[in-house]
DNA sequence: TTTCTTGTTATACGACAGTATAACTGTAAG
DNA sequence: CTTACAGTTATACTGTCGTATAACAAGAAA
């Protein structure tokens, strides 16, 4: 991908931020680039493509780096898992920056279509790889795994992952976000019915000190 | 408090909601209630204290909504708590309009103090009310009710309400919302380690139909 | 009746928004 | 050598923004 227009969309991000979506005007976004405002006509077309591209690229890092923490470790269900979850309450994924642009683009999921299809695709990709991690953990118990019950249980590990890299975020202080990886493993846990510590054990033991 | 003040605040709300928070303009938010766009002057001071008093009063509208929910019903805490969560994922709370309300403020909260001060304030009320119906839980249970065993518990209910909340609201379509109840209530079993239906048996018929 | 206050409109002003357009680079092809 | 084109700047235009200010209406106080 070009250089520059990576750039653009790195300024813009920044802004949004910073300001809020309104704060996100042309010139500012420019200037915090390096470069004049013309140059977002010949690259987007308009600020407002260029503004819905940045949110694209937003969700673009997050899906990854947890998608890719996924991959890593060894072929055990419960590691894999464990390590999801993990990846999803700290950083670089747990950031406040990263957080409030992710609210501010969601505002406008609602009524602006462009914003809209970012979000399915990205919520559907997420249940996607939430279920292809819990239905061999399922088989490998000897418990049911028919797809409506593997739904159920993404849908509400997707909520508490959601809920607590939020609150994490968001960073209103009362409590110390080195806690969310075990708050979070010990929650799915208990949503999964699984023996305690079944994931608890299989996260690196430096996210975990007490 | 003041009619026409009331007004001002809702106009307000939709325009948020429908055009994000650049979209409340002064002049469209007074045409929306019926009024010329001084008279904001005359109810605020300015434009930016009456956009965060919307947030402000929309949050209040959430947390009445829940708050009172947990009251009703019988002292069983077992039904309190069913109640207040089956009333964080149904109507009105769980409204699109809301959730992209929420979310448009919620970006502003990292960087502008007015809108941080309204969001700690509401989330620790939420932490507290909930804290306060997992006690007499836990103790009913003859189970370790300590206050960092409680704070956990809520921490991570409030991330799955939260999330499913969130996920609701945002209707991607990709599953009915009626199933919400039922899979907030079973998440919750699990997360407070209860027996099956401890919650379930507790809520309304008509929300948990099929 | 006169005066004061409150709620409200009408209007004017300066700042800044998005963007269209024309001109200026450098570099690769002909 | 020159032609053409992608990247980039400079600038001008029109619209809309927030808000300051002056005026008007109506009821309470004097």
């Amino acid at each position: 991908m070009d250089a520059r227009r990576r750039s653009l969309l790195e300024a813009t991000l920044d802004c949004v931020a910073e300001h809020g979506m309104s704060g996100a005007t042309a010139r500012r976004v420019a200037e915090r680039a390096g470069v004049t405002a013309g140059l977002i006509r010949h690259y987007f077309g308009s600020k407002e493509a260029m503004v819905s591209a940045a949110y694209g690229y937003l969700i673009g890092q997050l899906t990854n780096e947890a998608g890719e923490s996924a991959e890593k470790g060894s072929e055990a269900p419960e590691q894999r898992l464990a390590r999801f979850i993990v990846a999803n309450v700290t950083a670089p994924n747990l950031s406040p920056r990263k957080v409030a642009l992710w609210a501010t683009f969601i505002g406008r999921v609602r009524t602006e279509p462009a914003y809209a299809d970012i979000h399915r695709e990205s919520y559907r990709e997420f249940m996607a790889l939430l279920e292809t991690l819990i239905h061999p953990l399922l088989m490998g118990l000897k418990r049911p795994a028919d797809p409506t019950t593997c739904q159920h249980y993404a849908i509400a590990l997707n909520a508490v992952i959601d809920g607590l890299w939020l609150e994490g975020g968001l960073g209103h202080g009362l409590y110390d976000t080195a806690l969310l990886p075990k708050i979070a493993l010990s929650a799915a846990e208990g949503i999964l019915a699984l023996p305690s510590n079944t994931l608890m054990q299989h996260a690196a033991a430096d996210s975990l000190s007490s």
